[in-house]
This record gives structure tokens, sequence and C-alpha cells, in this order.
DNA sequence: AGGCAAACATACTACTCGGTATGTTGTCAA
DNA sequence: TTGACAACATACCGAGTAGTATGTTTGCCT
């Protein structure tokens, strides 16, 4: 979390990053090659080889991107100084917001996630997969604190923890599935849909009322 | 609907299109060969071409499958003569249920849904999709109009009905990301997993004591 | 028995893709 | 000017893959 100390990348390197994030969300990893990517970066293979060693060694660089802005997205509401319920709030909406600015990013990092589906994958790659499985399990259990606080306070109410969960971060998640990023959306349009997941989740914790967020001081 | 009057398919037809549902869900459209559907069956491609034309025919055939099965899952609630409320809480408790009974052909059917990734299909292959959306549609609005009546009735509270409606439904549909099949898992476990995600996506809808199931007559 | 079609398996083709090896261009230091 | 190295492009190879064409077995009808 703070071992790489944003060592600033080559701005080709950046560039590829975007291209093949946008390609594998639109086809999935299998069906985007290198010379797909490469295209779409008017470019040919030779480029991509300089920077990434291997296809797999691009797609987990995504997906570590990818996670990073999962993370940022909810950090300023897990660190906040403030209620349980406040805090959630905060992470939910900076979550979801995540969701759908960096909508191709996260769609890789959840398709990601279900590959299991590479099956007979190398050991180096395997020990990509558990360190994404790791930070999964950490970013699961930021919630989890948050919610536990809050159930053990009286203001949220939870039968099954871990069914709970996993389907409040399903919804959460939601927008990568459902949501087309439109180029007439502004900012308070996005916020507005935003806001409407964010209620619906909370409800599903038993947060009914959901406060008002404009008046919230930043903690920490 | 009742167009198709359940023609029996051949047993090797159903054989077939289970292995291909296994493999799909496990590896995605592209990874997965028709020779890897084939040696899972323990044949080879001979048989699979000889009951599909391509590729592309056995995948929508097993999409086509799913679909059903998410109908049937569905449709006693639907069809009941019950409030509004009764009637939805019958309807996603079979939804979930079906979502962890047939949890291949239910990963696929999503996956499915997701290709547009497919980018530049055959018209044929578009004329699939088409009827699939439209599948879809119909799908979403029968949940739709309940959650209407129920709103109407004042006992369900939803701010904005698409983004509520697609947050529940992604909700119901998240065991297929994130459970398991567990061979030792009886019956009993299964409806209680499944019940509490039922909870969390019926107090998302403004729903906080849900009735208890049992002493409901079966409708119409 | 014999013939005939369904139900496959096998062999083959044209093509794609990941990866590598090699060629080419620009840039900068000595 | 001349290496020398980064930053690519191009050409190529081996391993699959969708689909086809053709062989082979099996059950059934007469």
């Amino acid at each position: 979390m703070l071992a790489t100390a944003k060592i600033a990348k080559p701005k080709r390197y950046e560039e590829i990053l975007v291209a093949a994030a946008e390609c594998f969300q639109k086809q999935g990893f299998s069906a985007t090659s290198i010379d797909t990517v490469a295209r779409h970066l008017g470019a040919t293979k030779g480029r991509i080889y300089h920077y990434f060693p291997s296809k797999v060694d691009l797609f987990n660089a995504v997906r570590d991107r990818a996670m990073e802005l999962a993370f940022d997205g909810i950090r300023e509401g897990y660190d906040a100084k403030l209620s349980p319920v406040e805090r959630l709030h905060l992470m939910t909406l900076g979550h979801v917001k995540c969701m759908m600015l960096h909508h191709s990013y996260m769609q890789v990092l959840l398709d990601g996630l279900q590959m299991q589906r590479f099956g007979a994958t190398t050991e180096f790659q395997r020990e990509a997969m558990e360190r994404h499985l790791h930070e999964r399990n950490t970013f699961e259990t930021w919630y989890r604190e948050v919610i536990e606080l809050g159930v053990a306070e009286g203001t949220m109410a939870v039968r099954s923890m871990s069914v709970t969960l996993q389907s409040f971060l399903v919804a959460l998640n939601g927008p990568v599935f459902w949501y087309r990023p439109r180029e007439g959306d502004g900012e308070e349009k996005l916020n507005a849909i935003a806001e409407e997941v964010v209620v619906f989740a909370l409800k599903g914790l038993g947060i009914d009322a959901v406060p008002p967020i404009s008046t919230i001081s930043r903690g920490a």
C-alpha cells in the first residue's frame, strides 16, 4: 500500500495501459489480442512488448491499476473520523463513483476476479493471483470493520455478515454491469445516479434515513 | 414463451449442453474451444458439430436454456394471486435459488449479456442477440410491474425506479459471482443463504419485516 | 441378409495469435 | 563523425482453433 511510492510511469506506459483496459473491457481477456491493443493505439506489437513482457503481465498491470483506483475511491471515507454510518456513506459514494468514472478499469477488475477461469496458470501467474485475492480481501475487510462498528452501535442491522457483505458489495459494483458512460452526463447527473445506488445499498443494511453529506467536515 | 411447446431434446443434446455450460462458465466463450467441450465429454468435435452447426450456436443454445431456467425460477411468484410484497418475495427467492442451483448456466447467461463484447457479430448473431435483449427486458418488466404495484400500495419505497431496479437485480444475481457450490451444502443451507440475499434486496426496497412464506397458499 | 441413414471419429485446411528475432530510426554523448 | 542505446516496426515461427470433408460404426427396417 505504501511500498511502491508512486513511481511515475512513462507516458507511453500509461497510454498502453488505458488502451489495454478498454480492449479487455470490451472483449474480455482471451478475445483481446496484442495486435488488437496495438491497433487501438495506432501502433504495432513491438511497442507493447517493449513495455510489457507478456500479455498476462499487461493484464495484471491493468488489474493492479484498477485495484489502486478502487482503494482510492473508498480511502477517504474509511479514514474519516466520523460515525460508522457517515464513514460508510462516504465509502460507498466514492466506491460507486469510482465504478462509473473508471468504467473500463473496473470491469476488467471484476472480470479478473472471476479468473480462476484461467485454470492452469503458471506458478508466476498464480503468485499474482494470490496477491490480487489478498488485496480483494483487504478491501472487503475495510467494509466489514465499519459495518461491524455500526452493528455494535445499533445503527445497522445484519443477520449473516458474510452473505450480506457480498450482497452489499455486488450492489455497489453493479454500475459496472448496467451503467454505460454517456458523454452528455454531467457530474451532477452522475452524482444523482450514484446516490440512488448508495441509498439502495445502505437501506439493505437497515440504514433508513441517509443524512446529507454536504455538512460533513473532512476527517483525519 | 409458449411457442416452443417443450419439444424434448435428445439425451446427447442435453449432455453437450451441460458440458458446454460448464466449460463456458469456467473459461469464458473465447477461451473455450470446441475440442475443450468435446474432451470434457470424452468425445470429439464430430459429436458436437453433429448437433450444433457452430460454436456460436452452441453458446446461444446454452444461453437460451439459461434464460428458460431463470424464467422458471420466478414464474410461480409472478403468477401468484397474492399481495405485491408476497409475490416479490416468492419471485426473489426463486430467483436466487435458481442462481445457486444452476450456477454454470446462470454465469454464462450473465456473461452473455455483457457480450456486446462480440462487437463485430454476423447479422444472424445480431438477431439472436436482440432476441436475448428482448427476453431480458421482459424479465425486468415482470419485476418492475410488481414493484410498481407495491409502491402504489405504499408497501415499497423507490426513488428512481430504473437505478433501483438495476441495483435490485444485481443483488439478486450476486450469488453467481460470489457463491461457490459446495457438495456438502444441503437444501436447508442453500435456503438459508438465499433467504439472506432476499432479505437484503427487499430491505433495499424499503420492505423491512419479511413475512414467513411457509403459510402462503399457492396461487393461480 | 442386406441396405441405409443416423451418429459419430479422424484427417485436413486455412487462419489467428503469442512470442521472438531482427531490422530501422532517432537521439545524445564523447 | 561515430558509436551506442532506447524505442519502436517488421518478419517470422510454432501452437492452437473453427469448420469441413470424409471415413467408420451402429442400429433399424424390410
